[in-house]
DNA sequence: TTGCGTGCAAAGCCTTTGCAACGGT
DNA sequence: ACCGTTGCAAAGGCTTTGCACGCAA
């Protein structure tokens, strides 16, 4: 994976607790929190601290290894960010997320830098509403 | 102003502490936090607590009186819903928050409906980026 | 030896909740 | 008298920070 040498780059050290927080990332299928990469961490690195896991996704982030994104659930989820972007669609009642496809914003994002100036940094979008199933 | 009789018709009381609120979250131009709101109220009202400005809160977001939105500061911040809706341009690097017509997302709101069958609730937007002066 | 990275514990921050007292109706 | 509402204090959940130790460079 790129994110090692990145790290290095940077002058980071490759600790296992940063190999295994990243290894976590990138096994998880969908945006996780914290507590959820600690967890799973946990199960071959029982002594890690939760807080090193903060800190290594503050790094990770820092260095734009990994997009952090508010779901509205009071926790702050991560993923990796070198899948490609996708928005969410976070259904209010259900709590279900669904993927959207980038290019479903293109034409907001045109149209923010024409009419605004302002460069939409779409990685972090979701999207609050009521999905299909829940309107039954 | 409305607010008062939609509390009423739903059997609660108009209590002090809630015409506060409610004064301070019309007067405010943009959204406030509860924090900024317990500040406004105590400056008439020394004895209110923090809590009852929560659940005051809580109770006009649940009447449809106030929104509440997650613009990612780690506060929920609060605006009464009669004005009008708009969403938020934030700027990562300065933090100011720019508004923009709800008329901009129409197009997507459109696209959801039809491709995903999911109706967003825009009210609850807030879009991150990078605005027109901190790109120099 | 210098200083980065860690575990541990504690604090911090925002928000919610339990409880007893107060006050309207 | 009832019950909605409040203030107070405490807890709650998530995240950050201070500190000393250990280990890599």
């Amino acid at each position: 994976m790129g994110c090692f040498q990145a790290l290095r780059e940077h002058g980071y050290r490759l600790t296992p607790q940063r190999l295994m927080v990243l290894e976590a990332i990138h096994e998880a299928q969908s945006h996780v929190s914290a507590e959820e990469l600690y967890s799973q961490v946990r199960v071959k690195y029982p002594q890690v601290n939760i807080s090193t896991v903060y800190r290594t996704l503050e790094l990770l982030k820092n260095l734009g290894l990994v997009t952090e994104t508010d779901l509205g659930s009071g926790v702050l989820r991560y993923h990796h960010a070198d899948k490609g972007h996708h928005h969410h669609l976070v259904c209010q009642r259900c709590g279900r997320m669904f993927d959207l496809d980038e290019s479903v914003l293109d034409s907001l994002s045109g149209a923010l830098i024409r009419e605004h100036g302002f460069v939409p940094d779409l990685r972090h979008l979701a999207i609050f509403g009521c999905c299909r199933d829940c309107r039954g």
